[in-house]
DNA sequence: GGTCTGACCGGCG
DNA sequence: ACGCCGGCCAGAC
């Protein structure tokens, strides 16, 4: 976003880091992000940093759900199953938008990365 | 250039 | 237990 080398560092470039860093069958909640970010509270943007991401390929942003597990953004996909499949190709059961086991499946930044 | 909203989360009523 | 409100940052109108 910013063309500034010295404050190219924002909350979208680190949210991105972390979630391409997403282990394959893994999920993680918008909350986990912001709280390795050190903002626990602007979990909000990290959904909007999604949003700026999905159009990047390289950012599984099917692999982050919100807090309940529940796969809020798959309407901002391409299709709103998109999501679903996507994970359930992954090994993740995903049943009504819900991420099954999805404390199995939880993988938190601040406790994998560290 | 100010204001609102956004794929959320946690606390309070 | 359910519902509302506040909070953070960045982008769009």
């Amino acid at each position: 976003m910013k063309k500034n080398a010295q404050k190219a560092y924002s909350f979208f470039d680190d949210v991105y880091e972390v979630v391409m860093l997403i282990p394959i069958g893994r999920v993680t909640s918008y909350g986990a992000i912001a709280s390795y970010l050190g903002t626990k509270m602007c979990a909000r943007m990290v959904g909007w940093a999604m949003n700026a991401a999905h159009t990047n390929k390289k950012i599984p942003a099917h692999r982050v759900v919100n807090r309940s597990g529940l796969l809020t953004g798959r309407h901002h996909f391409e299709t709103p199953s998109a999501m679903q499949k996507r994970l359930e190709k992954e090994g993740i059961k995903v049943k009504n938008h819900q991420v099954q086991e999805f404390e199995k499946k939880f993988w938190d930044p601040a406790k994998e990365l560290e």
